[in-house]
DNA sequence: CGGACAATTGATCTACCTCAAAATTGGTGG
DNA sequence: CCACCAATTTTGAGGTAGATCAATTGTCCG
């Protein structure tokens, strides 16, 4: 994969200029919603995040955001599209560590890490806010408030990779397979792209099978159980649950690692 | 597991008092020489961090220092022993996600994190130094670059998760106990607990099946392996790696994840 | 010396993999 | 609007790494 990055004017970031006012910016600037949901922030605070976004890159799908061995010099925060973090073993196995969706700092850890030790590719087209490092060096240096909190959404990040780990090594790809769906209904829940169990997860049943440890054709197997079961409807890109309480019991999923 | 908490007087969590200057105490702090790994210190940090640790605590072997559930006041610094993060499963499963040596601040993410979301059990008794949630808020309020270094050690915690993820994903059990055997060493020889090869890992072939997502019956086999090609000679808890590169190679170790 | 735990061995089983081909689907350009 | 291409999904038929179950042996320790 290689990016191809654009960029715009920072008064075009969220795309709201000239629609709102300064005050609904700093309400819709999916940063600031996503730290809100971990914690409360200071009009300072908000003022301070959302000017740390300097412009934002666009990165079609398939490409690259940052690859291992890379030393960026700035974060992306996701504000569209899905992304995932990867690393390549030989014989072209690939294990995918993490989804990343709306609102994430999909590459933060590359602040404090000297270079990256994984890749982050961009699952569908997506459009990040580029946080350099220095802003992040600033925050860091005067809001110690901040700081904990973006440091807490590393934490998180890594709890899910304690949860995920704990299910690709103990459990059944049936539970694998739903626990992942859940995972992922309930965080796309939290950021307003799911609702009523309906959300699109626009990733292939590979990207499904290396996130999981499996194979494409075994994950295609226990969807089929899952749709025969009449526990979720899938179809391409959109997923529907039908029967949340069983696919929560399916996948052993409890979602206090998600910290929310 | 229970836990048997016992503490002793701040003067003498080291060890040395009256055998050596507060100097020479700073420099043998596990956690001073252990940040000073991965960044360098001023001397008005190293005496914040000495000073963060109030008393110690002993945990016998097989008991939890903390438990999944709980909302820990203190984190606890590993002065002497040997830990693992796990989680526990129905039916009797447990995967282990982590083993934390000396030098390890084992459940620092507890600062931030509401409640635990896994447990955290002593392998061997421990000794942990005591550092109230209280002196870490202190601390991340007024010492920017100590804060950041605190988070980069959870970070370096986070790239070793996703490193055994890639292991349990998508290695060959041979594979797998070869880069967790490799690990280890490595991180031992950092804090002085391993040289020329050889280092004691005080846990059983069980504990390795569920780190690596494998029956203990399959671990013993694949050790018998390793030791018939005479790559490594381990005797209960006594690791000696007779050809380093060769375990490298068998287990896909590169240990740029550990950024040390 | 006995009891508990850990390592080892053997025999059998199965969840998931591998390989390969066919059927769908979505996107693209004419 | 349709034909066509490439990427996905689906199906089928074996194959195997590692699991399971059940002893047996070895080790540590009070």
């Amino acid at each position: 994969m290689a990016e191809i990055p654009s960029s715009s004017s920072r008064a075009a970031v969220l795309g709201l200029v000239g629609h709102s006012s300064p005050g609904d910016r700093l309400e819709t600037n999916p940063l600031i919603r996503s730290l809100e949901r971990i914690g409360s922030l200071s009009d300072v605070e908000r003022y301070v995040l959302d000017a740390a976004i300097m412009h934002t890159r666009q990165v079609r799908a398939g490409q690259d955001i940052v690859r291992e061995g890379d030393r960026p010099p700035e974060c992306g925060l996701i504000l569209d599209g899905f992304a995932c973090r990867y690393k390549l073993l030989s014989a072209g196995r690939r294990q995918i560590m993490a989804f990343h969706i709306v609102g994430d700092i999909c590459d933060l850890h590359s602040f404090l890490l000297d270079e990256m030790d994984h890749s982050i590719g961009a699952v569908t087209a997506c459009t990040l806010g580029v946080i350099p490092h220095q802003a992040l060096r600033t925050i860091t240096d005067r809001h110690p408030r901040l700081t904990r909190l973006l440091w807490r959404s590393t934490l998180i990040d890594a709890a899910m990779f304690r949860e995920w780990m704990a299910g690709i090594g103990r459990r059944s790809a049936l539970a694998r397979v739903a626990h992942l769906l859940c995972e992922v209904l309930v965080r796309l829940e939290a950021v307003g792209l799911a609702r009523d169990g309906v959300c699109e997860i626009p990733v292939t049943q590979t990207d499904i099978g290396d996130a999981l440890g499996l194979t494409n054709v075994h994950v295609n197997r226990v969807l089929q159980q899952l749709r025969g079961q009449g526990v979720i409807t899938s179809r391409q890109s959109t997923l529907v649950v039908n029967e949340w309480e069983r696919l929560k019991q399916l996948g052993e999923f409890v979602p206090n690692y998600l910290h929310l």
